[in-house]
DNA sequence: TTAATTATACGAATTTTTTCGTTGACTATA
DNA sequence: TATAGTCAACGAAAAAATTCGTATAATTAA
């Protein structure tokens, strides 16, 4: 017995659409070497992933060629805010305020980032 | 075969912490019933969940009265910043401004966060 | 004190996630 | 065309995450 059903993408699914959404449609392969960076993993493992991503509808796939190409089949968008959002009720008692405060210390922000913020607070306050 | 090592707390155990940061050290029944609001869970296995997390140190465990007190082993400050991390590099390709543009649209944040967000850049922007 | 209630301990079953080996098809090239 | 290299399909499995049933101990109420 185990999980019941809801819940998004699990955390190699994210990380194989991450690295759809940025490099675009992809082979396995190259999704494989993208992974590869941070910790290796075997091609048919990422294969694998990559065709039940296929069957979930995360993913879709253009196999007319013999090298199979996949690109996301779910918004950048959606998902992030999905995947945000659960975040933010889970672990920040749903603070965005908290959630922002770590971000900006998880990593070094540049200037000019930190002014497109801003801009982006003004907005929103823009009412 | 699976995972090899690292990743931090899972999705459950993770929202556990949660609970425990936000209202300080809990029995299993208290940590039951506020997971209850979300998504039932059955007695038992909320308690074999957090007796896991005791053998991982993910919490520590008063069991001198009848009724055993968990409270967090891990600092809410670190296991955030790490979570995020991880969040920002995988779904978000390190861009901090991305997740907080994501941060605030999954949720309305009211004007007083804003502000306090605001205040914050400021600081982080030194002077 | 006995019965009912509430808790924890254990063990095990289920699901899900992750990882690969093997096989056979397809491609480019010697 | 033979050969080596690349790729997807499959099936199996290990590992991890979840979920509970059952047994037993402690506590409380009658």
């Amino acid at each position: 017995m185990a999980r019941q059903k809801v819940s998004g993408p699990t955390d190699k699914e994210l990380t194989i659409l991450g690295i759809l959404w940025n490099n675009g449609p992809s082979t396995v392969r190259q999704v494989n070497e993208e992974m590869g960076k941070q910790e290796r993993t075997g091609y048919t493992t990422t294969l694998k992933l990559m065709q039940i991503m296929t069957e979930k509808g995360l993913v879709v796939r253009d196999d007319s060629k013999f090298q199979h190409v996949y690109k996301p089949a779910v918004s950048e968008e959606n998902t992030q805010k999905q995947v945000v959002g659960n975040l933010l009720e889970k672990v920040f008692s749903g603070s965005a305020e908290k959630l922002v405060m770590r971000a900006l210390s998880a990593k070094k922000v540049s200037a000019k980032e930190l002014a497109k913020i801003r801009k982006m607070l003004d907005e929103m306050e823009g009412k």
